[in-house]
DNA sequence: GGAGCCCGATGGCCCAGTTCAACGACACTT
DNA sequence: AAGTGTCGTTGAACTGGGCCATCGGGCTCC
């Protein structure tokens, strides 16, 4: 046997997966910065994950930055008796794990098996000084993350069920394609009850709305992993509250 | 992260209210960064306005980032149809306005009559070169506020309205707390309407609850802009789910 | 291959919170 | 001081979505 058996696997071929997701990943290099993506390669690692992973809880240490070079990953956040709250789904190209010296403010999850990069927080800060662009970058991406944050709350505070399951599906399909999957399905890597608990609804009423929409022809299911949106206007007025 | 945390600072005596904050307010100076106030001050201008006025509103180019020297602020999100969903209330010492190209993402409207402080953006930006610790005190801010967004989604999604109503008379007294304000009584300035749309709650179960509260010996009501926590541990474990 | 298990779908009942309505307390105006 | 508008409280009835129970399909593991 002339092989290793590690499970957290060396990739060869290019040095991080993620930074072929240019411009969606905050360690993609820019135009001017020739040198940035050498500098990053050398500091982050690599991790390889199984699907229903936890990378970190809620009040660890927050040692790592991650970005997500495949898979999918979910963070949430507890109430003691068990309640949970899905905070956000994340895809490849997608990062997590900002926080300051509290800890991590949400416990991370993979969905699927996943390959993550991740970055030490101390030495991704000393880095800031040399490579300004790059702290830009992550403030940038905190912003986008803001704003979805208060697009959620509008969600969870003043939309209906039906509106709920609408704009979840709109809010996939709209990232799935940015991410340059442009098939007729969107792929719902997560579980009925991730749903739910993203929508701050009960995986019956999750059920029963996708059931009244396939009944209305507004999307297919082909099967439980995948939803085809057949009337995506119809579903992005339905969640917009019309 | 201490680094992105360290908001910490004597304030001498400064041209800008807002900086009396200190280590609350994004603005205030460092101990190293003896030229920054006045850089800062250089191009800082003051807004005052009344009560209920608007600041900016959901959408419109974002062209400074502001900060509440007195007075409370909220901001919100609204549906077509006219739900709202206010995502935060905002006081002296704290900031808003971060945002990208796309524009504010959020409305900001006073409460009471307010003093802010503003910054262009674009002149901000052009800072952030030559004071870098100023970009990581706002990378440190806008961490915070994210985990307050997200705090919230639990509380949207999850919380009963027994739990959301202390979550929120905890969270006022705490923030009060923070400012200095350590008097028996917690400031409520803003409208049961207000409260309603922040907690995704109508007024009418707001204003049950608070008597509910009141009447189990748990909050004084002295008058409609004023709670008194009087179980305030009570109050907690009930927030978290007790 | 079948026993057990997990997950999602569906039906029926129920309740927390909404909706509708009335009313009282102020504040402002004439 | 009477008129009017706004805001908060309270009561009564209603309902959207939660809760509980059942069922069925696909999976793993003997």
């Amino acid at each position: 046997m002339a092989q290793f058996n590690d499970t957290s696997a060396e990739i060869p071929g290019t040095p991080c997966l993620i930074c072929e997701h240019g411009s969606l990943a905050f360690c993609g290099p820019g135009p001017g910065d020739a040198d940035e993506p050498s500098r990053l390669s050398a500091m982050l690692g690599q991790v390889n994950l199984i699907a229903h992973d936890s990378v970190f809880r809620e009040g660890d240490p927050a040692t790592h930055l991650y970005s997500i070079s495949s898979g999918a990953v979910k963070l949430y956040k507890l109430l003691s008796d068990g309640r949970r709250q899905v905070t956000a789904f994340l895809f490849a190209g997608d990062f997590f794990g900002l926080a300051l010296d509290g800890g991590y403010a949400y416990t991370a999850e993979t969905m699927t098996p996943a390959l993550l990069c991740r970055f030490p927080r101390r030495k991704l800060e000393a880095l800031f000084a040399e490579v300004p662009r790059l702290e830009r970058r992550l403030l940038g991406l905190a912003i986008d993350d803001l704003a979805a944050a208060h697009e959620q709350m509008l969600l969870l505070g003043r939309k209906t069920a039906r509106e709920k399951v609408a704009s979840f599906l709109v809010m996939l399909d709209r990232r799935a394609a940015r991410r340059g999957h442009h098939g007729p399905a969107v792929a719902l890597p997560m579980s009925r009850s991730d749903i739910a608990d993203y929508l701050g609804l009960t995986i019956e009423t999750v059920s029963r709305t996708l059931t009244q929409f396939r009944r209305d022809g507004l999307i297919g299911l082909p099967d439980l992993g995948h939803a085809v949106l057949r009337e995506a206007d119809r579903l992005r007025q339905i969640a917009d509250g019309g």
